[in-house]
DNA sequence: GTACACCTTCTCCTAAGGGCAAGGTCAACA
DNA sequence: TGTTGACCTTGCCCTTAGGAGAAGGTGTAC
C-alpha cells in the first residue's frame, strides 16, 4: 500500500488532484484508515492513474473520462473507439484554426516590422458611394440561425441555379444575399438568396437598388465583420442613414470554391442622406 | 451612440461580456446615462473593440490584452511585436505538442481497431532480472529541479566527456544517470550524472553494481513514468525491495540526438529479496 | 395605455484543481 | 520515551472569461 504522496510522486500527479479524483469519483483510494482518514492506494490502481493521465493528455474533461471508465466490459472497445475518433477529429480541428490564428498573427508581426499598425487594415477599407440600377432577382427568403450559414449558402444558390437552368432563364448579375433582420442575432435573421435574371417569371421580383455605401472585401469572410463595422462608420460620419436591408454580391463565383483569400465580397448599405 | 445591444451586434460580442469588460477596465462605454445607467458606445469603439477581438484570437488573456491597450504610444509598437512574437512561439509550442497528441492518438487507435486494448503495452513492459558488475565511473552530482534536466543532460555530460579527452581516459559504458533523491520532488532531485571508465583517477568512483530488475524502454523518455510504475509493481509482485538508488542508461549516445522514437533507455533498479 | 423588447444590478455557476490554514499523525532519531 | 519535522486531514477561498437567471426599471411602438 502506498501513501498518497508516494503514489502522487509514482504517478507524477499531484495529492491535490488525487484528492479531487476522489471526490468526483473518478479513482478512489483502494483503503481509507477509519481512524485518521488516511488515504492507502494499492500498487495495482498505477495502470488506472496512468490511463487517465492518458485520456487527459488527449484532452477529455473529467466527466468523459469517468465516463469511459465506467463502460461496461463487453462494449467498452467499440465505445472507446468512437469516442477516441471524435476526440481526434475535434484536435484536428484545433490544430487547422491554431494553424491559421498563426498565418494570421505571422502577417501582422510582419506588418509591425513594416511600421503598418495591425489595425490600420480597418482605416483603408474604402467605402464609396455608388448608385445602383434596379434588378429582377431569382430568390428564396429564409430564416437562418448562425450554424446554419455554411451549408445554407450552397444548398440554397444550388437550388436557385437549378431553377435558372430548367427554366432556361438569362443570368443577369452574380448571386446575393439580402439581410432583412435589421440587427444581428445569432438565433436566426430573414435572409433572401438571390440571383438577378432577365425574365420576370414566377419566383422573382423587383430589387430597387438606389443609392448605396459599398466596400469590396478582398479576402476570408470573417473579415466581414469589420466592413460592417466600417461601413456603419461611415454612414455615421458622413452624415447618412439606412433606409433599406444591407446585401453582399459575391463577386467570386461561390460554386467555385476559391480560396478564401481570393475571394471577393461586394457589401452595400442601401443609404440616404439625414 | 450606440446601445450596449446594438454595440454588441455589430461587434459580435455578448452584452454580457461587454458589461464583464467594463468592470475589468478593458474598454468603457463612452457615455453613461447618470438617471438609468444605460450604456452607451459610440462608433468610434468599435476599432478598439475588433482589436480586442484579435488580441483575443491570438490567444491574449484579457489582463494582457489590457496591459498591451495601456502602452504609451512612443513604445507601443515595438512592445506589441516582441510581445506578439513570444506569443507566437507559444502558440507555435502547442501546435507542436498538439501534433504529438494526434500522432499517439491515431498509434492508440489503430491499435484499438486491431484489438489491442490502450494500456496493453503497460503489461507488456519487460522486467528482468540481472547482475550487474561493478563499475569505475566518473561522475558529476548534482540537484536538479524538474526544468533543469532538458538542458542539464547534455551540459553535464559534455562536460564528463570534455575530462576524458583531456585526461586520455578509456571509456568503458553508455553515459548513466543515478537518482538519489528516494522520492521523484519536482522541486530538486539528488542526481548523479555517470560515465564508466578504466582508470581510477580523480572525480570517479566505485559504483557497485549487484542484482537489479532492468527494463528496456525503446521511445521518447515520456514513456519513462510507466516504466518506474511497472518496475515498482514488479519488484512489489515479485517479492524484492529497493536498496540503492535507480539508475538509467542510456543505450543511444544522447550526443547523437536520436529521435526520440529511436532512443533506448535502460532502467534499473537494485534490488534484494525481502 | 399597454405590451414587449431592452436595460440595470445581483447572485450563483462553470473546470480542474492551487494555496493556505488549523489541526491531527507517523517515523526516525536522540 | 520524547521530540521534531515531514506528512496527512478537512475546510475555505481563488483562479478565467464570462453564462444563466432573477427581480426590477425603462423605452418605444402600436
Amino acid at each position: 500500500m502506498l501513501s498518497i504522496g508516494e503514489f502522487s510522486k509514482i504517478c507524477e500527479v499531484s495529492t491535490k488532484t488525487l484528492r479531487y479524483y476522489a471526490e468526483i469519483g473518478l479513482i478512489q483510494p483502494e483503503e481509507i484508515n477509519p481512524e485518521n482518514g488516511y488515504r492507502y492506494y494499492s500498487i495495482n490502481q498505477l495502470k488506472k492513474m496512468l490511463f487517465i493521465n492518458r485520456l487527459k493528455s488527449y484532452q477529455f474533461s473529467l466527466e468523459e473520462i469517468k465516463a469511459i471508465l465506467e463502460l461496461e466490459e463487453d462494449q467498452a472497445e467499440e465505445e472507446l473507439c468512437s469516442v477516441l475518433n471524435r476526440k481526434r477529429r475535434e484536435i484536428d480541428d484545433k490544430l487547422s484554426t491554431l494553424k491559421y490564428t498563426l498565418k494570421q498573427m505571422t502577417h501582422d508581426i510582419s506588418n509591425l516590422e513594416k511600421g503598418i499598425p495591425i489595425m490600420s487594415y480597418f482605416d483603408q477599407i474604402d467605402v464609396q458611394l455608388v448608385e445602383i440600377q434596379p434588378l429582377n432577382i431569382l430568390y428564396i427568403r429564409k430564416m437562418m440561425s448562425k450554424d446554419d450559414y455554411a451549408a445554407g449558402y450552397g444548398m440554397y444558390f444550388n437550388n436557385l441555379y437549378e431553377k435558372i437552368s430548367t427554366g432556361r432563364l438569362t443570368i443577369l448579375g452574380a448571386p446575393m444575399t439580402i439581410y432583412h433582420s435589421p440587427d444581428y442575432n445569432p438565433a436566426g435573421n430573414d435572409t433572401e438568396f438571390a440571383i438577378p435574371i432577365k425574365e420576370a417569371v414566377k419566383g422573382t421580383r423587383d430589387f430597387s437598388g438606389g443609392l448605396c455605401a459599398k466596400t469590396i472585401l478582398n479576402g476570408p469572410y470573417s473579415e466581414l465583420t469589420s466592413v460592417y463595422a466600417k461601413l456603419r462608420e461611415w454612414v455615421e460620419d458622413e452624415g447618412y442613414e439606412l433606409v433599406y436591408s444591407p446585401y453582399e454580391i459575391y463577386a467570386t463565383d461561390p460554386k467555385q470554391g476559391a480560396a478564401p483569400e481570393d475571394m471577393v465580397t461586394e457589401v452595400y448599405f442601401p443609404v440616404k442622406k439625414k
